[in-house]
DNA sequence: CCCGGAACCTGAAGGC
DNA sequence: TGCCTTCAGGTTCCGG
């Protein structure tokens, strides 16, 4: 039952982001092995390493659930994680390496995926990817009125518009399970029906989900590791992401599993109640 | 425009 | 023991 908790959202990508920032800028790519073509969005393998080869990493940067390679060249490598992607930094015995870049340390990056969702886009701007993303939860232009502003009129399941990346950036299956216990909301909610109050609470549990999680290097219990290669956290802070039949941690309820959109929701019926 | 569901992909886990 | 089915869920696409 504990199968899949370990999907990069937020938290993990800004992980992934602060801990390659350590030592990756300044490196120069010597080489690129392409063991598989999949990853690679819109160009041609060949076209991507000569474009790739010779260039510096310098900042990297995050947009919703994007990593943002900024290169001395001035293209961007934009990568999507998807559901199994990892980036690794000189790693021991890397499975599933899908694409290696060669650096002029003697070390390496690898992207190893282990489900081919995983994406990769060489562009000269970032919004010709990232461009259609929804607003950032942790920038200022995130308060509880854009919130209001997003919901108001809308039908479909609070939990179900929380995972569209072109209104809010970022927020995945686990961590949108855990805003709403946070907030006291029913995932099944209608978003437009929220109260001013039950926003105000959400716009909050967001914020506190993700800056939490994002302390405790995200989350992993199978795929997702950090550059290191080690595990992140903070899926032992959890309250009802993937928790199924566990008691809830404040009124001992079993924990619900429900889908929506055929996605599993967890949360406590008792704690989070329709209506 | 809004909403819901299938497809993509592969390893783990459960059923018989 | 081993085959078969189901499940995981970020994103895109398609149909109503």
């Amino acid at each position: 039952m504990v199968s899949g908790v370990e999907m990069p959202e937020l938290p993990e990508v800004e992980t992934i982001k602060r801990e390659l920032s350590v030592n990756l800028p300044g490196r120069e790519i010597l080489d690129v092995a392409i063991g598989d073509e999949r990853p690679l969005r819109g160009i041609p393998p060949e076209e991507f390493r000569r474009r790739l080869i010779g260039q510096r990493f310098e900042d990297i940067s995050r947009s919703g659930k994007y990593l943002i390679f900024h290169l001395s060249g001035g293209e961007k490598l934009v990568v999507h994680l998807r559901m199994t992607g990892a980036l690794l930094l000189n790693p021991k015995n890397p499975k599933f390496a899908r694409i290696v870049f060669k650096l002029d340390d003697g070390g390496c990056l690898v992207f190893s995926d282990v489900r081919r969702f995983g994406a990769m886009y060489l562009v000269k701007n970032e919004q010709e990817v990232v461009g259609g993303l929804g607003v950032e939860p942790l920038s200022e232009k995130f308060t509880p009125e854009k919130l209001a502003s997003l919901l108001a009129g809308r039908r479909a399941p609070i939990k179900a518009v929380l995972l569209d990346q072109s209104f809010i950036a970022g927020i995945g299956n686990m961590y949108a399970d855990e805003a709403l216990f946070l907030a006291g909301i029913h995932p099944m909610t209608p978003a437009g029906k929220l109260s001013k109050g039950q926003i105000k609470r959400l716009h909050r549990a967001i914020q506190r989900t993700l800056i939490r999680a994002i302390e405790s290097g995200g989350a992993s219990v199978s795929t997702y590791r950090r550059p290191s290669g080690d595990i992140g956290t903070a899926h032992f802070d959890f309250k009802v992401a993937h928790r199924g039949g566990k008691p809830c941690p404040k009124c001992k309820a079993a924990v619900q599993r429900i889908k929506i959109r055929n996605r599993s929701s967890y949360y406590c019926p008792n704690c989070q109640r329709l209506r």
